[in-house]
DNA sequence: CTGTTAGCGCCTTCAG
DNA sequence: CTGAAGGCGCTAACAG
């Protein structure tokens, strides 16, 4: 046991050629006999093909790249189980690089992978530069990009648009007027300018009263709660968090002066996180299906590979759940005992 | 562009062996003109070494196995994210395997990896079985264990033991006497046995008067809020969940029946998760250095495949973090203003 | 310092 | 149906 053992022996063992057993291995023709006599062989001896002799030779080495930028959250954790799901079963493995949100990493890190004989790359975008695109021309192998869109390459993501106009129209109905976007850098087009944009316009659409400021803070707990007071200051009746976890840190910081969620002012997030629904007010906020989105993503390179017709309907669901965090201001105002959680989930 | 280019095509075009080129892409031993010559040729072939081929020479894949409980968690996120730290500077890439929670599944995923010929394999398990050892002390390639020990293998992880006395020490010192601890299956020893019996021993050592009764619960919102009721109707001071997701839930059924935390009644968690100081009130936990776990693990691993000295001192540091959710019962309560978020984390 | 010569382990014609 | 022979692309002695 331990010491490697190789086709040949496997022959010698079962008294066949190496050839034999390499059929055995893969397409048959081989008689009944032999057959049986190789398949001892091989347990007893505990075989184990070679995997990069037999990629050597096929050219194929059922390997993918997945290029994250970060680890630790939650939607990148989701993103990937719904890539696993997909690519497990396809019988592909996938191999993970980390860019740490930097652009730079994120395209060595491409580089990187195709030089270690990946048969495609998926990469999950902080933003899609003229490089990236370059590089996904340029080279044989297979790229598709999600969480930022550009149609010279295969990408794939949420509406971030849609998404900001659903919270848009949602708070309009509600009567809102005055609202802060707490917003993230423009260079994330799909966070920072898409889903605001979105937002913007289905709030203020021929609505002359209606009025949106504008905030920029980082995508963690501590830079929003630390852009709470100037928020504040702006005395809108809801605040619009790019991201659930955004909301999460300026309701920590309401809740710190003691402002009243959302009897005194509304919060709103995008990305329906688990969390989201634990702490009080339960946030109201538009749900993606970043698990949806990862199986899609994935699903889209596989057929890349086997060039096959690449699915044309790319749109994924989005869902709008409506929690506590939000005030009707049509309606005149009555504390509500919280929901239940099971409603909230 | 496109088609591939060999090491072959490299050294006709420059004029010198394969050999030379070899040289060139490894250690040395080239004149300063062939080295001039062989790096134009490569510009200009847009060489790439071929990956399978080099390592079906060097018996080496820089390839390492990580096999994951799950995906979709804070600290699977965060875990991965120091593993990434070591494995990437030393030129080792992870390929990615999801057990989904399964045993079955995952002994599976170990030996799919070892056929896959990686270098060295990291498993985050959720419980260490006899195959577990059998398979790492069978099989050539190194395998680490984390989240469970065995002293049979090479493993690592917190010391919840630790951990739980920590827990256990501090409501004894706040005056607790009757605690509900909501845990999880023993099949997990760490979280489901450890953890608990370390609270225990350090809450009711040579206290008669003190109490514990143990609800079990899975690890997610939803089934600790479930358990909500069966934990107040036993009417404790504290609640400790074995996980701070445990204690979120149960945060959420206390709010929503009305119940002050900390004012009526106590809560702890175990883990640091980030949004444990966001809610409110903030969560006491003890804290995790999940990072640093993976680092340890994955520099383990690097030092078992280099045959070297493994470092004796295995010990992870565990920090308590003092928040909101805990009263002190041997003074007379005040109702405080919530802390500042900055200082919770 | 450099080219020649052997394979690494497997798959795949090609005769038989 | 089966064995022999050649080669995938690269590295590592070995003589020069």
């Amino acid at each position: 046991m331990g010491a490697k053992v190789t086709i040949k022996d496997v022959a010698e063992l079962a008294g066949v050629s190496k050839s034999t057993v390499s059929r055995y291995l893969n397409h048959g023709y081989i008689s009944l006999e032999k057959q049986k006599r190789v398949r001892e062989a091989i347990e007893k001896t505990g075989f184990k093909s070679n995997f990069f002799a037999k990629r050597l030779k096929t050219q194929e080495s059922k390997l993918v790249g997945i290029v994250l930028p970060r680890m630790d959250s939650v939607t990148v954790g989701k993103l990937l189980s719904g890539i696993n799901r997909i690519f497990d079963p396809a019988g592909y493995q996938g191999i993970l690089l980390v860019s740490h949100l930097s652009i730079e990493k994120e395209l060595e890190n491409i580089q990187n992978l195709q030089q270690q004989g990946v048969d495609g790359i998926l990469v999950d975008s902080v933003g899609l530069t003229d490089r990236h695109i370059e590089i996904a021309k340029s080279t044989p192998v297979p790229i598709v990009y999600t969480g930022q869109w550009n149609e010279a390459v295969p990408s794939i993501k949420i509406d971030d648009w849609a998404a900001g106009r659903m919270v848009g129209a949602y708070l309009r109905q509600m009567g809102h007027r005055h609202a802060v976007f707490a917003g993230v850098t423009p260079t994330d087009k799909a966070v920072g300018i898409e889903r605001k944009q979105g937002f913007i316009e289905a709030f203020c659409e021929e609505r002359p009263e209606a009025h949106v400021d504008f905030i920029e803070t980082g995508f963690d707990f501590l830079s929003a709660y630390n852009k709470g007071a100037a928020i504040l200051e702006l005395a809108p009746t809801v605040v619009v968090g790019a991201t659930d976890n955004i909301s999460l840190g300026v309701l920590r910081y309401l809740h710190e002066r003691g402002i009243r969620v959302p009897e005194q002012i509304s919060v709103v997030g995008f990305g329906g996180y688990d969390v989201g629904a634990v702490v009080y007010p339960a946030l109201t906020t538009v749900a993606f299906d970043y698990e949806f989105l990862g199986m899609k993503a994935a699903q889209y390179l596989l057929d890349l590979l086997a060039h096959r017709e690449v699915e044309e309907n790319m749109t994924l669901p989005l869902f709008f759940v409506e929690r506590e965090s939000v005030r009707n201001l049509t309606a005149k105002y009555e504390t509500k005992a919280p929901a239940s959680y099971l409603e909230l989930t």
